[in-house]
DNA sequence: GATGAATGAGAATTCATTCAT
DNA sequence: TATGAATGAATTCTCATTCAT
C-alpha cells in the first residue's frame, strides 16, 4: 500500500469513527450527511469523495465494527484460560468496545431496510460468525461440565441483548468506569451458565 | 365520554396500533406518514385529523405502550405469588407484549431527538415508573432472601436488555411460540437472581 | 373516469405539454424540474405529485407523442386517397405536429441512457409501430407502381430525418407558415419515390 | 510551433476525438468530465490542463468538426466533376464522417444554451459557411440545368436532416458498411434535384 | 370527517472546478 | 505536467404539513 493509499484509508477510518457516534445516537435516517461532515470540519462533498453514498458509509461502518469484534474475539479465544474465563473476557471486551466507540443499537438494527442483498449477505455472515463464537464457547463449557446445559440460541441472545443494551443506560458520569460495568455485567450473565455458585455464601 | 369521543378514541387507538409495527420496523425517520396511513387504508389527511403531527403520534404511541406496560405490571404485582414468580410473570408478559405488538425497543431509543421537554419529562417519568417496578421486585426478593444480593441497576438493565433484544431475533417461523420463548428467557434470567439452583439436578 | 380523475389527467397533460417544449429546447439533462415547474407557475413538489420523477415525466411525454403520432397516422390511413397522397398527408401532419408542439429531437434521442429496459421496450415498440406505417405506405406505393422500387429502410429514415430536422431551422418569423413548409418538404421528399415527374415541365 | 506546442496540440486533439463520441452519445449535460477523462485513462485534472473548462472543450470540438467538414467540402469542390457528382460526393463524405466519428448531430443542437456570444458567432459563421457550400452546389446545378428548380433553403435542410439522422439508425452490425449506406442515401436525395431519372429504366 | 392537491423546507447526491503537491 | 483531494453550488427528490372542498 502506497503512502497515498494509506493516507486515504486513514481518512476513511477517521470518517467512520466520527460517523459511528452520530449515527448511533440519531439513527440512520435521523442523521444528515451535513452533520457527519461538519463534525469533522469537512464538507459533504468530501465525505462523498470517500464513500459512494450514505448507505455505503453505513455499510463500511458495519463491516469495521463486525471485523473488529471478530478480531477481538479471536484474540481472546487464543488465550490459555478456562472456557468460563474466555467467555467472561469476551463479554467484557464487547461491552467496553460498545461504550468506547459510542456505537449503540441503531447501527445493528433492521439492516434489511437499508442494504442491498449482497451487502446484507455479508453483514449477516459476519454477524453469524461473531455470534457463533459465543455459541461455541457455550457449547465447550457445557461439554466440559463447566456450564449447565442450556438452549444455546436463547442464551446467546440473552447475553447479546444484555450487553448491547448497555449503551442505553451507561453514563460517563456514573460512579463506575466502563471496565467495572463490563465486569459486573459479565459476572451476572455467567450466573446463567456456571454450575458452582460462589454467591451462595454471600 | 360521548359516543363521538369514544369513536374518535377508538380510531386513534387503531391508528396507533398499526403505526407501532411500522415505526418499530423502520424507525421514526424511516417511516412516512403516507406509509402509516396507507397501511390503514386511510389518507395522510385523515391521520392528521386524529394527531396533531407525526411527533404527536409517536408520543401517543409511547404513552400507550408505557401505560399498558405499567398496567400489566400492576396487575401482576397484585397476584398472590412469591416474588420470584411475580418477576417471572412480569418478564413473560413484557416479552409477549413486545412480540405481539411487533414493537421493537427502537421506539424507545433516544427520544431526546424528537420530543419536547415536557413530553420527555412524562416519558421518562413513565419509563422510570416501569423500571422501578422491576427494581422493587428485585429488592423484595433480596430482602426475603429469595434472591442473591446484586447491583439493582445493573441487573435491572441486564433483564431489560435481554428482553428487548428478543425482537431482533424472534422469528414467527421458529419452532417455539412466543410464550415458550418468553418463559425460557425469564427462566434463564432468573438464574442471575435465585439462590436455590434447581438445575444442579438436571 | 370521475371528475377528479379527469381533472388530474388534464393537469398531467398540461404539465407534459409545457415540459415538452423546454425539454426539447434544452435537452433532458439541461432542463431542471424547477424550470419545468416554474414555467407552469407550480412548485417542484406539485410536479412530483403528478410524476414519480424526472425520468417518468420524460417517459410519459414520449408515450404521448408516440401515441398521438400513431393516432394521426391511423386517421390518415383511413382516408380514401391514392397512396402517394396518403404519404404526403402523413408527412405534413408529422411536420405540423413537431412544429406546433415545439418538440424537437432531444426528446427522441438516445433513450437508452435514460430509461429502464421495460420503458425502452415500450418506446421502441411504439417507434417501430409508427415507422412501419411509413414502410407500409412505401411498400404499397411500390406494389401499385406508383412509387419506384427503393430500399424501404433507408428511404423511411431519409424521410424521418428530413422531417424531424425541421425543428432545427423552422422559424416562426419566416415568410412561410408551418403548413406551407410541411407541404413543400413533403413534396420534395415524394420526388424520391414517385415515378411520373411533373416537374419536367417546370 | 515548438515541439512542446505540437505535443500539446496532439494531446488536445486526442482528447477531443475521444470526447466527441461520448458527448455525442450522452449529450453535453449528460456527460461528466470524469467520464471523458477516464475513457482516456487520464484524470479530470489533466483534462483541465488542456481545456479551460467543459464548455471550452465542447467549443473546440465544434470548431474541429466544422473545420473538418468545411475542409472536406473544399477538397471536394476542387474536383473536376459535374455538379451532381460533387454534391453526391459531399453527402457521402458528410455521412461517412458522422458515422466514423460517432458524432451525432446532438453536438450541434441548441448551442445557444451553452456558449458565449462570441463563441456562438464563430460557430454560426462556420455552420453557415458549411451550409452555404451545399446551397451553392444546388444553385450551380439549377443554373446549369442539371437540377430542377427548388427552394434552396428547404432542400438544403432536407438533405442535412436526412444525413444527420443516420446516426440514429445506423448500426455497425447491419449488412451494409458506411460507404454503401452513404452512397444510397445520397443517391435517393439526388432524386429531389436531378432531372434525368435513370430509375425509369430500372 | 375525509381527501386530493399543493407546498416548501430540507436531504441526498452530483459534478465542474480548483489547488497543493 | 499530472493527480488526488476538496469544495460548493446546483439539482433531484422526499415528506411532513396545510387547506379548500
Amino acid at each position: 500500500m502506497s503512502l497515498r493509499e494509506r493516507k486515504s484509508a486513514k481518512k476513511k477510518e477517521e470518517i467512520i469513527r466520527s460517523a459511528v457516534s452520530i449515527l448511533s445516537e440519531k439513527g440512520y435516517h435521523g442523521t444528515t450527511m451535513e452533520e457527519i461532515a461538519s463534525k469533522l470540519l469537512m464538507t459533504k462533498g468530501s465525505v462523498y469523495y470517500y464513500f459512494k453514498d450514505k448507505q455505503d458509509l453505513l455499510y463500511q461502518i458495519q463491516l469495521m465494527i463486525l471485523h473488529q469484534s471478530i478480531t477481538n474475539m479471536n484474540d481472546i479465544q487464543k488465550l490459555d484460560l478456562p472456557v468460563s474465563d474466555i467467555l467472561r473476557k469476551a463479554m467484557i471486551v464487547h461491552i467496553e468496545y460498545l461504550i468506547s466507540e459510542k456505537s449503540g443499537f441503531e447501527l445493528m438494527i433492521n439492516p434489511e431496510e437499508i442494504f442491498s442483498t449482497s451487502q446484507l449477505d455479508e453483514i449477516f455472515r459476519l454477524r453469524d460468525e461473531y455470534g457463533m463464537c459465543f455459541d461455541q464457547l457455550i457449547v465447550q463449557g457445557i461439554d466440559k461440565g463447566d456450564f449447565v446445559s442450556v438452549d444455546i440460541k436463547i442464551v446467546r441472545n440473552i447475553i447479546l441483548g444484555a450487553m448491547n443494551w448497555v449503551t442505553q443506560w451507561y453514563s460517563y458520569e456514573g460512579k463506575m468506569n466502563k471496565t467495572e460495568i463490563a465486569t459486573m455485567i459479565s459476572e451476572y450473565l455467567m450466573q446463567i451458565l456456571i454450575t458452582d455458585k460462589r454467591k451462595h455464601t454471600s
